[in-house]
DNA sequence: GATAAGACTCGTACGTCGTACGATTAAATT
DNA sequence: AATTTAATCGTACGACGTACGAGTCTTATC
């Protein structure tokens, strides 16, 4: 069986600069590893999209060979999970407060895990996938245990979770996609308004030019929130 | 420039069966359609899964050569778009009560909007994407014109329709992705519980084993919908 | 009926992608 | 010094999407 790698990270050593002298390597090419792999992977995203990572780029921007990355990572598909993850890392709700009202915290964790993503906006199309990673489990840990502390039931709980979960989401893929320039967006609409009188609701409202993105989004979860747990 | 379909269906006649002799075509190749082109993608996508579907073998499926289909389509996302699309259909509530309570109508077409889409769980995958094809739009025209005549102020209309569309996208999604076998499942959760002591909480409350979606969904949807338009 | 103009089909071929395989080299261990 | 392990990477193979253009069949025009 071929070697393969998984467990710690333990290295610190293995040299292979490009530069054949010089004792150190201060730049050029530090070694693969699979947090240079991830980071590198999420550069690569950002300025080129879902579709814009093949390996062979990625290996290039690393100055390794395509097939090295092989023995970091399993395959292209573990590279988008991980890339995911590396995205949701969550840093905490600003310590000045440090018992804050669960309530605010609540808001904080979810308008922080919508804006990791929509800062990266691939990351959406990646959600639907089975990645439960460490950073995306820390945030469901953080938001089951502060509602708990909030007096939901553990009947409830699971159901609270999810709720929410799922608003978000569902928020922040919607977000992503429908985030078009101002000129697409009028052309949709536009679209709308011309090529049929199917649709007259969503045309007066102006359905599709509406972005007021993040009040939306933060009336939906008040109104979530006060159905999950009404304000005492 | 090359030809290109685009416009309306008007056509009943082409032969071209496999069979030279007879006058009928009773059944072998019908001869291609973009209906019979996206009914077919559907089947294929539901046998096989997004990542099944390739255009040769969907041309296969149809008794046709690969190439034949771009004729019909211009690439393979404007399958996916169509496909997505088709499987989003809807045939209305059950018209035995006419004039049904707003709030009735509105979970029914949500719970449909799911159902429709669990029923071809490719298509929660698909999601992320800038696809509203006119069965989209049709449902959200629907919406909005309900939740308007609901008594949902214009104001308010578009905030009520993205969130309900967000939740729904949103619960979609996480169930497709998380409908594993019970035994995926209580290897999730054995990893869970196991592999680390970091997540007390949801490893308490059985996170991922519970799988009560329904409800789940249904007891979310109210408490969005109270929030949206209490109920007087 | 002859001819031209589309409408539609499809075989071949090209470029690209993920990655299997094995050779290669460098570091660690004995 | 010899062996083992960790890590890199060149080559090559089998998909896949689809450009291109040559075919065929249908319909319109004279």
């Amino acid at each position: 069986m071929a070697a393969k790698r998984s467990g710690a990270e333990s290295n610190g050593s293995g040299r292979r600069g490009a530069s054949p002298q010089s004792g150190q390597e201060p730049r050029s090419e530090p070694t693969l590893s699979l947090e240079r792999i991830v980071a590198t992977a999420v550069e690569l995203l950002d300025a080129e999209g879902v579709d814009g990572l093949k390996m062979r780029r990625l290996a290039d921007r690393l100055g390794a060979g395509a097939m090295s990355l092989y023995w970091h990572v399993g395959n292209k598909e573990e590279v988008f999970d991980l890339a995911l993850d590396a995205v949701l890392e969550y840093r905490g709700p600003p310590e000045i407060v440090e018992s804050r009202d669960w309530r605010g915290e609540i808001v904080h964790l979810l308008e922080d895990w919508r804006a990791s993503m929509l800062r990266h906006p691939w990351s959406a199309s990646l959600l639907p996938r089975r990645a439960l990673g460490p950073n995306i489990l820390i945030r469901l840990e953080l938001l089951s245990k502060t509602l708990s502390g909030a007096g939901v039931t553990d009947a409830d709980l699971n159901v609270a979770i999810w709720s929410l979960w799922n608003y978000v989401i569902g928020a922040t893929i919607t977000r992503a996609n429908f985030d078009l320039s101002d000129d697409d967006r009028a052309a949709a609409q536009q679209r709308l308004t011309g090529l049929s009188q199917h649709y007259p609701t969503i045309e007066r409202s102006r359905l599709l030019l509406d972005n007021d993105w993040d009040g939306a989004f933060r009336k939906g979860l008040d109104f979530l929130l006060d159905g999950l747990a009404p304000r005492q």
